[in-house]
DNA sequence: TGTTAATTTTGATTCAGATCAATTAAAGCG
DNA sequence: CGCTTTAATTGATCTGAATCAAAATTAACA
């Protein structure tokens, strides 16, 4: 599944100008930076990375050496118990950081799967400390990365501590819907690339209540469901939803 | 409530000198850092400030300007919504940071309210990351702080979405009952900072639930229970009732 | 392209936890 | 210290979501 191997051959120097020109700027890391600092970071971003849909891009327990920006698709990571359990900790897409939650054990605490095919940047942490050091915006919007982390999650926290089941899906769509809004896609009309059962997990709801959830928002013409399309006729009675909670970022 | 100004006549040098030497060691921060290094944070936690049962650390809103690391006493933070929902997303003891959340926009994200009369020290935040470009160690043990934060998150997460309500009281016992051993009190017996409402928050349930949760440990002999204080007879059963999920951190 | 497997929807039923309500116990406080 | 307020327990009832079950739809793949 994992196909990191499978670009030891290719041209790395291609690969790392391609990183550091054409897409680094992409990324949520360089805000800020001027063109050497970003050159000094685009040196940093070793080498770009595909995985395949289904694929891992890192699994619980092992080792950590570098963050992950991820350059396009999508992703989820997940936190498994020995009993099964599992709960989805988060949907991560294009700009997004990968592997912060690894930085306090040198181990990562939950897997990465992408839930289509997808490629990111490596980015060993130990260069990037270094180098923020010498680059203090970079050091302080790193910073600001791993804070809005912690907001993201108490935000998911109140959700799954605090709202029923119509307003935690709501929420949820109302959040992909900004994502890919900020992306430059359609706020209103988006495919979702996992299953109820990956949203239910995330959600802290069975996938029947969340099928269910959608086919009651339909109903009421809030929303279109075509399976795993969306589409949000009314985004304004869908805030309403959500019992004029913020968005969770 | 808050009573930061009553600080501000006292011999600033002298706290500061009680900063650095006496008790900056047991701060989360310096840990692997030598004598100069510690000499050096010890210059950059600028004050003790005092909070009483009931006051306000900080607050949603307000300008972010300082970390605050907890020297003695115990709070919660909290995040509100705008219709009165509220969730607790922490209680905090001492050794251990608050404010992290407020890095992302330079802005609190959350209440901050001593449970019982506490001593933070203040630590601005400019200034640590200043001379954490100069202390490799301490940048590094920084970001693990932060990283665990997040990890700690995900695991509450786990809690709010897949456990039940007997499940999610042992697992907050047993958390608390560890963090207190690792501050060299029992493991097995303490008292609760907080209301059953406030466990309720934190743990997704109404204060009835959580009080029928505690009764029927008891009733089972695994836990005695008298109003906030609580013996933990049999930790292992404890343990088996989290439905052997790993404990949050 | 046909066959199998996985996913989604919908219905019926059950149950854990919420809600409502009343009592008891503890904590502030003049 | 007694009085008031706040917190905690316990019981009765209700309800939202889980569970069980079956059908329908979609995706995977040989």
């Amino acid at each position: 599944m994992l196909n990191d191997t499978s670009l030891h051959h290719l041209d790395i120097s291609h690969i790392r100008s391609s990183c550091a020109t054409c897409s680094l700027r992409e990324l949520c890391l360089p805000v800020g930076l001027n063109d050497q600092e970003i050159q000094v970071l685009g040196d940093v971003v070793s080498y770009k990375r595909k995985i395949q849909r289904g694929g891992y891009l890192h699994r619980t327990g092992s080792q950590f050496q570098s963050l992950f920006a991820i350059r396009s698709g999508f992703l989820k990571t997940c936190v498994l118990e020995e009993d099964g359990r599992q709960q989805v900790t988060g949907f991560h897409m294009k700009g997004e950081l990968l592997g912060l939650d690894a930085i306090s054990t040198d181990t990562h605490t939950c897997d990465a799967i992408a839930l289509e095919d997808s490629e990111v940047c490596e980015i060993p942490f130990a260069k990037l400390e270094e180098i923020s050091r010498t680059i203090p915006s970079l050091m302080r919007h790193f910073h600001k990365i791993m804070s809005r982390e912690i907001v993201r999650d108490h935000g998911v926290m109140l959700l799954l501590g605090s709202m029923k089941a119509e307003e935690r899906l709501a929420s949820f769509l109302l959040n992909l819907s900004r994502r890919f809004l900020m992306r430059g896609y359609s706020e209103s009309e988006f495919n979702l690339r996992m299953t109820r059962e990956e949203i239910g997990s995330y959600l802290g709801l069975k996938l029947e209540t969340v099928s269910r959830a959608f086919s009651k928002l339909q109903d009421e013409n809030i929303i279109t469901v075509d399976n795993k399309h969306i589409q949000i006729n009314d985004i304004a009675r869908l805030r309403l939803k959500m019992g004029n909670s913020s968005c969770i970022t």
